[in-house]
RNA sequence: GCAGGGGUAGCCGAGUUGGUCAAAGGCGCCGGGCUUAAGAUCCGGUCUCAAUGGGUUCGUGAGUUCAAAUCUCACCCCCUGCACCA
């Protein structure tokens, strides 16, 4: 018998699929398209695990809809543009170019040895300046429809990755790739306006199938909150303060108004005064900290008076102004509405420095309006206190709409609604992104690169020493003549961030074996939106967001006409692999400690599982485990040992026994191409089974549920051959036909055994590139097959327990047996009783209609109407609805087993069985029931 | 605090339109067949008891129902995100 080698010949069906084109996708306007997508992978010189994960999924899922006569559009590219390369540039020598290229090499290599059916001509790769050259086209015309701009504003400014972060980009208060502190820092920078989609962005998430928690962090980034904008003027002066809050509802209880140190007015009401000095002290406090610092130390709330006061838009009361460390000028208008009554952020503070409380709002309905307030109660309530007519008595939105239309008719503020989400930075002070195609000039000012001269192309000249921006050390690149007036000028040094590359390659891929254009809108309608889209929860923010908003922005310039670019989201679950964890501790280590103490308190270490890092050191190599056992097992391992959306578990021992799975399926078509027999009565069981564990991998591939699709296709399958082959089937055409609907099941997960299948099945052709005819649905001729089937091995089942117990009453293994089929009145009873609970009556009833049925009459009665109570009523409720269906059904009990009695025998090692069915007098043995009858050993 | 997702047998994990559920499947473990033998494979078992039956189980407690892993309420715990956000 041949050996399942696969190391010898998975590389060649590679070779094979290539030389045949068959995953090149065209365009034809006619079919059914589906593109599949997996996330924009940072080309890192080592595939890991994380990668071969998504990218199984992804493929199965590509390889299923070309099954199913798809054009199937899934490409492959790398998000080459970043830091990493940089960085190592500047660690090791060399150009970030050359590492890039370098690393693309290999993992492109390793990623083709997995035999993922990707379309390799539409390659793509952001350091291209064939692909980059697009950003900065688009970027122009963002420049044109006013969606970039520059400004000069204080930003997050990591210091190890000498750059800018955008907002998102600093995770508590840390940067999100080198972990180093971020500081703030008053820069003229790159912005795109994407707060201007914050609407459609928030609703688009009604139209697309995003998992919930993406949807719900998506929400909290964008942040939408309805309010009112209101204008407080200041005494004594022209200045206006504008507030924004969200509760215009608790206006009248505003007893003071504070605003951010920074704040431009803050500074020129304490000029001269002798607040100025206390202002200063906490202005320069606040100044120095990152945004996150200052959120963290807003516990400590402290504030400053400015001895001026500002006045009541709607009372014209004179409330002091003050200086707080806990307002953030970045946020909203950077000033706040203090209603210490209904916030409690303000109620602390109020009581802090002794400013007046006061209640305008009840919690219950005509509650008294002097009721003192212990704490602030932030509850929606009813309006009191106002002191202008037309309030009081006022509840929740009622009550804020009330105000706004007052403040609007007093023209001193509005209904308004303020977002979270903030202008997208894209400037970044690094080398290795898209250069912003801008020159400045001493003359003219800022002026856009002429369309006709991009892409501008980044140098070769440049010094890497960590030491500022590198493009900085390129004269070539700085130096250029001004398009507009032919003055020396120079360029812009800010490179785009890396987002931008990732927030369009999927509409490039429609259309990437071209330089003329960045996509050609019918092509990128023809393929969009991405149907199925895989990939990490990381990107659930960012690229998530970016992406979403750029395809927005260009449909809005007119490129194509989608509105989302994903339609359907999958996040894999991580790849886990036990680690040493100390419970006091509380912390997971390297799996060095393995065996050993916790080496900070000394306690015993259990082990637990955690997300692969090299840092814990329990990370498993694809490449070797390819090595070891082929790219089909650890396939076939990744989509079984979890569902796509789980955690899975590294488990070697798993593997392994994936492994012998591989070795087993191998053996199959060389078994069942063996065999030798003739049409027989098992037949039609097998044929039926062989349809419904094909609707069985349907269904599950069609909800992506990969982990049920290949339980039916790969280990399934293989009990049911053994089944028929125990019933005696050995038929050589069925056999046949088996295995070529199987190879078209097992070629989603595993394609390259499947290969071998089918050429063993004698044809010429690739399984790869077919269209699955499937077997369609079952007939009733089949249905009845599989029941009778089923009834038998329930059968068995229940034969083998009672033989158990036979035995120690008889003293010895039994060696015949005698088997009651249930009394036909009773199949009868159970047959109306179904009857009746499906016509959707009262099972309580059914008593009644029971007593006219004829075998309830005269002497049997009270055993049918006891039976009934005790043993039939729970019964009906607990056959499944299969089993009624076999009950209602023509199935003959008797006769199912009479057939299979040789069988039977065997099976339970007997020497003979005697079948009773039919009978009304059957003694002692009454217990059977239908589809339970009952057993009798000797 | 708010939001989203979870808690199922030794472990992993399916199952949540109430009855198909003592609960799929995998791993582990045990027994049997095959084999000179090992591995692989095949068959069976794996909550519990006085066992063709009964008892007790699906985070905890209560409730609805003829019937609850599944529905309702309260609580506990875990993960993820947001957070003195105006």
């Amino acid at each position: 018998m041949a050996e399942y080698i696969p190391q010898s010949t998975e590389e060649s069906w590679q070779k094979a699929w290539d030389a045949a084109n068959i995953f090149h996708a065209e365009f034809n306007d006619d079919n059914p398209t589906f593109y599949c997508l997996e996330m924009y992978p940072y080309p890192s010189g080592k595939m890991h695990m994380g990668h071969v994960r998504n990218y199984s999924i992804g493929d199965a899922v590509a390889r299923y809809k070309r099954l199913m006569g798809f054009d199937v559009l899934y490409p492959m590219g790398f998000d080459s543009f970043g830091m990493p390369a940089e960085n190592a540039a500047i660690a090791e020598g060399g150009h970030p170019h050359d590492i890039t290229e370098r690393n693309m090499a290999s993992i492109t290599d390793q990623i083709k040895r997995m035999g993922f059916s990707y379309d390799w001509r539409r390659l793509l790769k952001s350091h291209d300046p064939q692909y980059y050259r697009w950003n900065q086209w688009f970027f122009l015309k963002f420049l044109e429809n006013g969606l970039a701009y520059q400004e000069f504003a204080p930003v997050n400014w990591c210091n190890s990755c000498n750059t800018v972060l955008a907002n998102e980009q600093v995770k508590a208060g840390r940067c999100w790739r080198c972990n180093g502190p971020v500081i703030q820092k008053e820069m003229s920078q790159w912005f795109l306006n994407i707060t201007k989609y914050a609407q459609e962005l928030l609703d688009g998430l009604d139209t697309i199938d995003f998992p919930e928690n993406v949807k719900a962090l998506q929400q909290d980034w964008i942040g939408r909150s309805e309010g009112a904008e209101i204008e407080f003027s200041v005494e004594g002066r022209d200045d206006k303060i504008s507030v924004f809050t969200t509760r215009p509802d608790t206006l009248f209880g505003v007893t003071f108004v504070t605003l951010a140190p920074e704040h431009e007015l803050a500074q020129r009401l304490v000029e001269g005064t002798d607040y100025e000095k206390d202002w200063k002290t906490l202005h320069d406090e606040i100044v120095i900290m990152s945004e996150f610092d200052r959120i963290k130390n807003m516990g400590k709330k402290k504030g400053v008076p400015t001895g001026s006061f500002a006045i009541h838009p709607l009372t014209g009361e004179h409330v002091p102004i003050w200086i707080g460390n806990f307002v953030i000028a970045s946020y909203g208008t950077g000033a706040v509405m203090a209603v210490p009554g209904h916030d409690e952020r303000d109620f602390e503070f109020a009581n802090k420095y002794e400013i007046p409380i006061k209640r305008v709002l009840v919690m219950t309905e005509n509650a008294s309006a002097d009721s003192a307030l212990e704490a602030a109660e932030c509850d929606l309530g009813w309006m009191v206190n106002s002191g202008i007519e037309g309030f009081d008595g006022l509840y929740g939105s009622d009550a804020k709409s009330a105000v706004c239309d007052a403040l609007e008719k007093k023209g001193l503020g509005q209904g308004t609604v303020n977002w979270k989400i903030r202008p997208w930075l894209i400037s970044r002070q690094r080398y290795w992104g898209t250069p912003i195609p801008i020159i400045h000039c001493e003359s003219c000012g800022v002026v856009p690169v002429p369309e006709e001269q991009l892409p501008v192309e980044l140098p070769r000249d440049v010094v890497f020493d960590g030491k500022g921006n590198p493009l900085e050390s390129s004269a070539t690149f700085c130096n250029v003549d001004c398009p507009s007036c032919g003055k020396p000028a120079r360029r812009e040094t800010d490179t785009m961030d890396t987002f931008v590359d990732s927030s369009w390659y999927f509409l490039r891929y429609t259309d990437s074996m071209q330089n003329e254009m960045c996509f050609n809108p019918e092509i990128a309608n023809h393929w969009m939106n991405v149907d199925f889209y895989c990939g990490g929860i990381e990107h659930a923010q960012m690229h998530l967001i970016y992406a979403r908003f750029w395809t927005k922005a260009l449909r809005d310039i007119g490129l194509h006409n989608i509105d989302e670019p994903f339609n359907e989201l999958l996040c894999q679950g991580m790849v886990n692999k036990s680690a040493p964890w100390c419970d006091s501790c509380a912390i997971t280590l390297n799996v060095s400690h393995s065996g050993n103490s916790c080496p900070h308190c000394d306690s015993e270490l259990s082990e637990r599982s955690a997300k692969m890092s090299k840092s814990l050191g329990n990370t498993v190599s694809p490449e070797e485990m390819i090595e070891k056992y082929g790219a089909d097992t650890v396939r076939l391992f990744i989509l079984f040992a979890a569902n796509p959306t789980a955690g899975m578990d590294w488990s070697d021992s798993a593997l392994e026994a994936n492994y012998r799975q591989m070795v087993q399926l191998f053996s199959m078509p060389e078994n069942i191409l063996a065999w030798d027999g003739d049409a027989s009565g098992i037949d039609l069981w097998m044929k039926a089974r062989l349809k419904q564990r094909c609707i069985q991998w349907q269904e599950a591939m069609d909800n992506y549920d990969l982990r049920g699709a290949v339980d039916a296709s790969h280990f399934d399958l293989i009990k049911d051959i053994n089944w028929y082959r125990r019933r005696g089937g050995a038929n050589s055409s069925l056999g046949r036909e088996v295995l070529e609907v199987w190879t078209h099941m097992i070629s989603i997960a595993t394609p390259h055994i499947a290969e071998d299948w089918w050429r063993l099945l004698g044809h010429s052709d690739l399984v790869a590139g077919r269209v699955f005819d499937t077997p369609g649905p079952l007939d009733s001729d089949e249905l009845a097959a599989l029941d009778s089937e089923a009834y038998l091995r329930s059968f068995l089942e229940q034969a083998r327990k009672v033989a158990k117990v036979a035995s120690k009453h008889l003293g010895g293994e039994p060696n015949s047996a005698v088997i009651h089929i249930s009394r036909p009145w009773k199949r009868e009873l159970a047959q109306s009783a179904i009857a009746h609970l499906e016509s959707g009556e009262n099972i309580k009833i059914f008593a009644k209609v029971l007593a006219d049925l004829p075998f309830a009459q005269g002497d049997m009665r009270g055993e049918v109407m006891g039976f009934w109570g005790k043993r039939m009523l729970p019964q009906i409720f607990k056959w499944s609805d299969e089993e009624k269906q076999i009950i209602a059904s023509s199935l003959d009990e008797g006769n199912v087993l009479r057939v299979a009695s040789d069988f039977i025998c065997s099976d339970l090692g007997l020497t003979g069985i005697d079948i009773e069915s039919g009978v009304i007098d059957v003694g002692r043995s009454n217990t059977a029931i239908p589809l339970a009858p009952s057993i009798v050993y000797s």
